[in-house]
DNA sequence: TTTATAACTAAGCAATCGCTTAGAATATAG
DNA sequence: CTATATTCTAAGCGATTGCTTAGTTATAAA
């Protein structure tokens, strides 16, 4: 009865996301997102409603391309190496060009502080738990560490990641090694 | 022969800077500005040039700010113990009404990646091995350490310390004493 | 007091923001 | 075919952005 889209919602949001991740929220805007997209205005917002809900499904495209890395982790079994090398794995996930573009999650969550929609906020900070979540199982995999050491743990090494989002922005590859090698010598 | 200025200029910048480091940068407009640091938009333009003329000064004077704590980290003499010490102390810095509002030059070289002016940038890396540096010379404090050890080390707490500038928006203090205690275990 | 100079107020500049809408184009059901 | 439904293009909405400027007010040297 009606004309069909030109275009797959998926595809324009992975272009989208792509956008996002390299510019941050803020300095995105629709016009920047038309041109990325490949698709006008109005079929943006008959898609997505706004350029928040751009964002909204483009943090969801993210967490499943980063899936790729953190499956890796969830079927690790030999403890804290699985984690060390999720380190390394999220370093290669983050890079483009030489250069890395941090975890969009960690991003948002540094440029969006108090004036994020609560909706947004909350899709950041699942992530956020689910991340913790996996860090817990891994730990856990070694039986003499008890609850308490598990838990301290757990935030020691939610911090060493946020620090080496923000660190692979602007430090070298030698230097975030270094990082890596150091921070797992205290586990 | 001329007319006075209302307002000294370095009381305004500390307002705005109080503004920027709560805000960020991008969401922080020139009209905000005028309100917070209650002086017209001609007087801010005469004085500073430009919004990032405002951010500029903003920076120097958060530098300064960040002065009581650094200084004490610079005559620490009990070396990793001293570094621990400036970890636990930029938490009590960085807090407002319980709750962090980070580091601004963390925040600011999160938010402005590629499409910072060079000026500011290479303002924000002088900061950052400014405090390297600090890291660098307290290490040195203990003589079994070599130099390849301490450039390790130094990029360890590098990372560490813009992992705690993040975390500290997100997690609660509990979490983020235990990731301190944890970070200095080994070291 | 006069006069030159600088700082004030407030209105307004072009550009851009997120978002909407009128009208043309395209698809399918009957 | 016609009728209906949906997507497209493109112009334009009011609001806000960083910044400027015309006109008034205050200051102090001559």
């Amino acid at each position: 009865m009606a004309r069909k889209k030109e275009y797959i919602e998926q595809e324009v949001i992975e272009k989208a996301m792509a956008l996002f991740w390299r510019n941050g929220y803020e300095t995105t805007s629709v016009r920047m997102l038309e041109k990325e997209m490949g698709i006008n205005q109005f079929s943006i917002y008959s898609s997505f409603g706004s350029k928040q809900g751009v964002f909204l499904e483009s943090i969801k495209c993210y967490k499943s391309k980063i899936k790729s890395i953190t499956n890796k982790l969830e079927a690790s079994k030999n403890g804290i190496e699985g984690i060390k090398a999720y380190f390394y794995d999220f370093l290669e996930f983050a890079k483009e060009d030489n250069m890395s573009k941090g975890c969009l999650v960690t991003n948002t969550v540094n440029e969006l502080r108090n004036h994020a929609d609560p909706m947004l906020m909350s899709e950041l900070m699942k992530f956020a738990n689910e991340i913790r979540d996996l860090f817990v199982a891994n730990l856990k995999q070694d039986a003499r560490k008890n609850t308490e050491t598990i838990e301290k743990q757990a935030s020691y090494l939610m911090t060493s990641i946020l620090g080496l989002s923000v660190a692979s922005k602007i430090l070298n590859k030698q230097q975030l090694n270094d990082f890596i090698e150091v921070a797992f010598q205290n586990i």
